[in-house]
DNA sequence: CTTAGAATTTGATCTAAATCAATGCCAGCA
DNA sequence: TGCTGGCATTGATTTAGATCAAATTCTAAG
């Protein structure tokens, strides 16, 4: 199972011509990008225990050391757009994003929020079949789809580690249809705020003060509902006591067990 | 590659013991459970090109012979339910079938319709996340999911078809999602009347004389919206003479491109 | 061919959530 | 210190689709 390091120095071109052609990457630190002066990220990373990574010793993750670099976006910063050749898939480091669809006239659809571990790319084959939004500063770790595919051959325990999180996704999805087709404005802020908490658990995070970055139109645009519709919501549920808001972007669990009642878990 | 056939006599009793614990499965053919004198059915299957076997040759396809049994269900069956333990998966030979989530109180969203060659079980590790339920007579080719996930360790190429497969439903999934969080009745029936269209074509059928199997009870619980909103929407339809009813369970589209116009397909 | 029961359509009414319209609340900043 | 612009909340009104209630049309059993 010894792993020779490929230096490829080729490769390593193609990556910073691609670079500028994908000008909205590097909006303030182009110095992030990858270079063989640069130590290897993965050495240090804080969610190798959570990403995919996680099946790969540190020899095999040598592998990724020519084919990975790494890119920062700032708030509102657009990843990728839905229709674009899907010529690059991703790993969050640090911050969160948004995945979304879009309708002509401007309905907008927001599939998923994406924290430090998850990985980006997972549905896409030909085209990616959403847009990816930064919502706060983000890392990422961007890798050629092409490249990954070919290294995914050669480790099978990182192709059924990624059949594993496209599994747990479509669980998810499916989920998320019965949300969507019938639940209630209120069943869905109140499954909202325990599907944030369960996520930061994972994480490794407090599971309580719910602490998250997304803005109200996120929210509805995420539940399938206005604005108005959260904020008032949040209003009733802040009423009844079961939540507290603060700072807007906070919220306090009071009653973990009527939430999940709410949100019928039962 | 030169696969032996492995004749493990002991898989088939187990299989048969099995057999009688899933009592609702034959209900009026138990003739076609499996036995040595049963001529393998992959020889003559019908939607072998079709189904996750296409990328299994002759030789390759026959170790599934002890591990594969045929199951029927008449229609309203239920094959498995939601929470159950997820021990067998399933390949669709001939027939519909429901995926369905419930609410407690009984409200149902229908997440996908499953036609032949369809996979069943590809989200689920532990447990079913949906119930599933056979809408016209129905015949299956079962698995026990571990055997299954034995193969896929030694057939790279089977892995990675379902990895396809998984991707391909999880892009599905997030234009339900769009569906369901931001589109009209008008737009979801469209939608879904494309839907049926463009998977007939999939299976080599006509596209065009849309002839489906399920009630307007099932689309109304697969669009997120009510039995008589659906007849309404549909009846709208008819009036402005894009698409004419037949039998009721057939619908003829006059008018293809305006169909995708409200589809939102543009 | 008849008939009971189920599925579907149609109509009347209601309502949860959308839309329209201010108003309030900060954060950054000159 | 007050101004500006983007969020968020709150209120008034509208509406798409739900609910309630028949009427109609299938379908399958005898």
């Amino acid at each position: 199972m010894a792993l020779r390091l490929q230096p490829a120095p080729q490769i390593l071109r193609v990556e910073a011509r691609k670079e500028k052609e994908f000008g909205t990457a590097f909006p303030c630190q182009p110095a992030v990008a990858q270079s063989n002066k640069v130590p290897f990220p993965c050495a240090t990373c804080k969610v190798r225990e959570l990403a995919f990574c996680c099946v790969l010793n540190d020899a095999e993750i040598e592998r990724f050391r020519d084919i990975l670099a790494q890119v920062r976006l700032s708030p509102r910063q657009a990843l990728f757009a839905e229709t674009e050749e899907a010529t690059r898939v991703f790993n969050v480091v640090e911050g969160t994003l948004k995945l979304f669809k879009l309708l002509p006239d401007g309905r907008r659809q927001v599939i998923g929020f994406l924290n430090p571990g998850d990985f980006i790319g997972l549905a896409d084959v030909r085209e990616y079949s959403c847009s990816a939004e930064a919502i706060t500063e983000t890392l990422l770790c961007r890798f050629p789809r092409k490249k990954l595919e070919i290294l995914l051959k050669k480790f099978p325990k990182l192709e059924a580690r990624f059949f594993d999180m496209a599994r747990n996704e479509l669980s998810e999805a499916h989920q998320k249809m019965l949300l969507l087709g019938r639940m209630t404005a209120k069943e869905r802020i109140a499954s909202f705020l325990l599907m944030l908490s369960d996520r930061a658990a994972c994480r490794g995070q407090p599971r309580n003060p719910i602490a998250f970055p997304m803005s109200r139109n996120d929210i509805g645009d995420f539940l399938g509902l206005t604005i108005e519709t959260v904020s008032r919501t949040l209003t009733r549920l802040k009423g009844t006591g079961v939540i507290s808001v603060e700072e807007n972007r906070k919220i306090i669990v009071n009653d973990q067990n009527l939430l999940e009642e709410i949100a019928g878990r039962i």
